[in-house]
DNA sequence: GAGACTGATGTAATCCGTTACATTCGTCAA
DNA sequence: TTGACGAATGTAACGGATTACATCAGTCTC
């Protein structure tokens, strides 16, 4: 069909795109010495080195990727599906293994499953038919499919966000379950008996559905409100003006993502509800803004960043040196702002 | 050194991952209609096709995507370096330009630039090594060698953020100078004089820089403050404490991001400054919260997300068709919400 | 000065799809 | 029946870097 790339006038003497050959032919050596200088091996004399190096410079050559790739069986490329790139915790996520794989010359292809499992198993096979050796995505609820295929082609994969030790993959990130429950505890603690959970949509997404669980475990003997929404300011705002709209208001909102916080933070403010005085906030994540806000936010901090560095480190050593994958736990911790106080009424 | 991937047991016969010779010897067919069978090619025989399907899917077949990308010079892959990915704008137009890729069977390989142009200079040479045949970088200040780069290995390259139809590379954006002009113009319209104006760094950022010129321009006469912070919401908060503690206090405060209004909001409910009542805020960007602060943030829509799938689209028919870059200016508008209103005294 | 050894360099096979060109087969017209 | 023709399939070269193995030139030692 299509006539191979043809670019006129690019090397000094034009023509196509110089090779190792060409090189080789420039200096009058073999290609085996270019190539060897082109991954610097030790055993070529210094002056060589210095011949080869200025003939690439002279000729403009860059060594074909594919070529390479195809005969050291290497692509030195990772991929990365993540449910959607319109919360911070995933680009965030992203930021730290991008930066960790940079480091050790590996690169990042990205795909995102807006749509669920059915598209997440999708694009990991476009990405598998780019060739990247190692895969990481989120959470551990995945098409069957998809983990059948991760096994049978032996892709080393990491599965983010959760901790699961017993997961068929390895899993690196923080107990969502144990964190809710201690923030829950937390709140408990303060004295708050009425509250309310506001949480994403835990449909095909464990790490809600972990948090809510782990919120209930943490409210044995207490009954809190439950109250599903979208997963971003919006939900959070629409939740508050839900509950704000019932019967008994409740006298803390324990936000399982900051995203949710914050609307709750401006849908109070609007209806003149005063965090903490008449109602406490508790978010998840600690987000850049949480301890700016008004008031800043109690939440949880979660490693994202570094786990995204470490996702990346240990596919890069199971890649480079045969590090065998495996969980990791990170750890996360409450941190307390002025967004959560006892609740009113409390003698003070 | 290392001996070539040796996994056992992984096609039912064991031994090394097949290839189209294997299927070929498995159908006793040839490698040639293996092959276009591959690429379903319409000369092939529907039973022909059906037994080659079939071995391959018995054998566990995958093309090598290396050789692949070796014989028809083609990787189906675009780079796009952004300056952070901690900024919703460049997360969403990543979002866009990852869609419209996938769509057309393109995959996006992501790297970020936070330390300026001698890095994005660094990565996109990775990202060239690796085989891209597309670009997408953003802005128009650049390293001087990387554009050199770019024309010397005719890489098809799209900058995003800005429109500059003069500027040697094809762009896609929005007229940031203009839009700063407008936004001017709408709070000087309202009445205001006394106007603070809230910017990011302006070094290596030539959108920034575009927006301060453009509020320059369109505050002729009046004489703006202008305070510099860092790009997000805790530069918004500082900045605007400063203002606040300065001696006489702007009637309004156009903040050129999202990110530093929110901190604006943040720093003036915490000081009791009613919005708009005592003083109006205007951002710029119109990120997902903006609907629903409190109050909410009068803003600038920029097309965040169609901007990146034109970035892609634009790549993708230069490669798949020849269609010839070129710039496009997209639109934006001022999206008028409650945080603004004439300036304290008004006669109302 | 011959043999042993080390370090630098060369030769050619290899990785695995793709595709230009060659071949075969079946069908139809004359 | 033969020749022509088109569709289906086969053969083999090709792309560009890597690398096992071969070779060659010095060095060192006795």
């Amino acid at each position: 069909m299509e006539s191979r790339r043809s670019d006129t006038a690019n090397g000094p003497r034009g023509g196509k795109r110089p090779g190792v050959r060409a090189i080789a032919q420039a200096t009058g050596l073999s290609v085996a010495t270019v190539s060897r200088v082109l991954n610097d091996a030790t055993n070529v004399r210094a002056d060589t080195r210095a011949k080869v190096t200025e003939a690439m410079r002279e000729l403009g050559f860059r060594p074909n990727p594919a070529a390479r790739a195809l005969s050291t069986n290497r692509t030195r490329t990772i991929g990365a599906v993540v449910p959607t790139l319109s919360h911070s915790i995933f680009t965030r996520f992203l930021d730290g293994a991008e930066q960790e794989l940079a480091r050790h010359g590996y690169a990042l292809v990205l795909a995102t499953a807006e749509q669920g499992r059915a598209q997440e198993f999708q694009r990991v096979k476009e990405i598998m038919n780019l060739g990247a050796e190692g895969l990481i995505i989120s959470g551990a609820t995945h098409d069957p499919g998809l983990l059948q295929l991760i096994a049978s082609q032996h892709l080393p994969t990491v599965c983010i966000s959760i901790f699961k030790p017993d997961f068929e993959l390895a899993t690196i990130g923080y107990d969502n379950e144990d964190l809710a429950v201690r923030a829950m505890g937390f709140l408990r603690e303060l004295g708050h008996r009425r509250i309310a959970v506001l949480h994403g949509p835990q449909e095909e997404n464990d790490r809600t559905q972990l948090r809510v669980k782990g919120a209930k475990r943490g409210a044995e003997g207490i009954e809190p409100r439950y109250v599903e929404t979208s997963l971003d300011v919006v939900g959070g705002v629409e939740a508050t003006a839900r509950i704000l709209a019932a019967g008994e208001r409740p006298t803390a909102l324990l936000c399982l993502s900051d995203v949710l916080a914050m609307g709750a933070l401006f849908e109070l403010a609007r209806n003149g509800v005063s965090v903490p005085d008449q109602m406490s906030v508790m978010g998840f994540d600690d987000l850049e803004w949480a301890a700016v806000s008004t008031p800043p936010l109690t939440t949880i901090r979660l490693p994202t960043t570094s786990m995204g560095r470490r996702a990346a480190g240990a596919l890069v050593e199971n890649l480079d040196r045969h590090t065998p994958l495996s969980s990791e736990r990170l750890e996360a911790e409450i941190v307390i702002r002025k967004s959560t106080a006892p609740p009113p009424g409390t003698g003070k």
